[in-house]
DNA sequence: CTGAAAGCGCTTACAG
DNA sequence: CTGAAAGCGCTTACAG
């Protein structure tokens, strides 16, 4: 039988009461001796704490439920790194819930387990919920924040890049470079393409540029390499791209028929993840700081005022060129 | 204030005993008609089950806790579908711990917090513990299962690729195509590394090659890039790296100083991900399979007879060069 | 098919 | 500094 703070009490000739105390150290309530006592015959039982009748009394865990969604981006590493840390600096554990693929009712199961464990906050990675789900969380007491995902309604926490800053960013830079004809390769139906194709047409329009292009995918490796057929026809001579991975299917693809990147193509990639340093060409990238946007929101979703946005830099690699203007 | 069981008793005019048999579905103890009306004012009152408590009262929790280390391979997302996916199956939830970088501080702590959590099952991800923690695990109580990693242990629970059939399968491969100056990069010195190297000596004594070569590395593709300046000297025909990594970061390195892939150097990587298809050329791999590894050690924790080695396969692609002989 | 009761292992006012 | 007692929200024999 798993010893309880019971037989530690009996063992140690105090009451169950002094036993907790020591043992969730409540400095201050206990003696020296007491401790030190409790503190041997606890290690010599193998004691070991039960965290669900802690959770129990207490009604709240030390856990940050983490929801993530089993798209095909390799960005969540670095924003589950920064989860992780910081969660860990401030005492809380992590749990990972998935919700498949857009899947409406797994996301809902994984909110609701995480609703039944009383967690500490929820962060939903890339997630966009339906209007139940969302009133479920605002109902639920629990905070709750969006991470790498900006929804822009007022009093709902999130955590992410500026999606419109990031591509009128890679505009900026492809236009300084001499480029004109820029298309914008792979981006998602949803809030985050939303934004990013609002920023790439403001930074067209701002420089006058009046012809978008515009192709919608799914992050993934295989959607970049069909992309490219779709610009086959077209005379764009740069592409930004809605990750890393749909950058290497088109570069990949592109060399497949020969069009070389970045002489006839120049490539911006958006995440600038460490695959950008495997291609070749490798890729210059608008770079998401994504450890730092998991780590921060943790600190949203316990309560810290921090900034929702997080900054976001031009990685100058090979797959750009210059024109001449 | 949360809902709970006593409210809908209270609401429904029947004992909290009734709610709780309905609520968790324990059939045949109660008729539709009390089903129906306990189910619709569960409903009307936003009920949500307290895990804390069911815990405690079942003294086992059906979550499954994954410890994974933060080593800079990318083979985990594979393997953490495959248990999520068959976790969820089996109506287990999944905890994910991690153990930092060969930290045995930090493994502990989380050895520590799963068995608090009195969990269903304990996977170690590419984790050696030490001997303590190894009979902390034994003396739990709770099943534990390594995940691609081998321990060669009676009793011990395991799911991953045989390592040395990894190897010697990949000497025979490059045999087969010429190579007999052959070479081990990226190793570890941990039983995987050792293991790793076993089936490589054994493959090239099984084809009277008498000259081995091998290089240690941590599996990222920056000690990729740092080998390839070791093989420098060398003059060996073909590398069999220890992860698509170390080959990518090879790979590039080589590609810079003028040495041709496949021409002047063949490389197979182990694991096959999908670096293999973004770098240039893509790379022949020794394809293991996480999604499998990762489901199959959950039923493996979970009691289930299965087996202990995932089958592996040769893919081949473009880094490997026929030899004239 | 249903209820009263005990109990899971802790924490925490309250009293001393 | 310590103890007795109540209680967190469930489940489950037991009895009917």
């Amino acid at each position: 039988m798993k010893p309880t703070i019971k037989d530690i009490a009996a063992r140690s000739g105090v009451s169950i009461a002094t036993v907790s105390r020591v043992l969730s150290q409540k400095t201050g309530t206990y003696s020296e001796k007491t401790q030190a006592k409790i503190l041997r015959i606890a290690k010599e039982l193998g004691y070991r704490k039960n965290t669900a009748a802690v959770e129990l009394v207490k009604k709240r865990s030390a856990v940050i439920a983490v929801i993530l969604n089993a798209t095909p981006t390799n960005f969540s590493t670095g924003v589950i790194d920064g989860i992780q840390k910081r969660a860990s600096e401030l005492g809380q554990g992590v749990i990972i819930l998935y919700a498949g693929n857009r899947d409406a009712q797994m996301l809902h199961k994984a909110i609701v387990t995480a609703l039944e464990r009383t967690v500490s906050g929820i962060l939903l990675t890339a997630i966009e919920p339906d209007d139940a789900d969302l009133t479920l969380l605002k109902d639920s007491g629990i905070p709750f924040c969006f991470v790498s995902l900006y929804l822009n309604q007022p009093k709902i926490l999130s955590v992410s890049s500026n999606n419109e800053s990031i591509t009128s960013q890679a505009v900026d830079y492809l236009v300084e470079q001499g480029h004109t004809a820029i298309a914008l390769a792979g981006i998602d139906g949803y809030h985050t393409g939303t934004q990013r194709i609002a920023g790439y047409e403001a930074g067209l329009k701002a420089h006058g540029i009046t012809t978008s292009c515009i192709k919608y995918g799914d992050y993934s490796y295989e959607s970049g390499r069909k992309l490219l057929q779709e610009f086959l026809p077209l005379k764009v001579t740069a592409i930004i791209t809605a990750s890393d991975m749909i950058a290497a299917g088109i570069l990949n693809a592109a060399q497949e028929v020969g069009i070389r990147v970045p002489e006839d193509l120049s490539l911006v990639s958006i995440d600038g993840t460490i695959i950008c340093n495997i291609t070749t060409p490798d890729l210059t990238s608008v770079t998401q700081d994504f450890y730092r946007i998991g780590s921060r929101s943790v600190d949203q979703v316990m309560g810290h005022d921090v900034e929702t946005f997080v900054p976001v830099k031009i990685e100058k690699r090979g797959s750009v060129k210059q024109l001449e203007r």
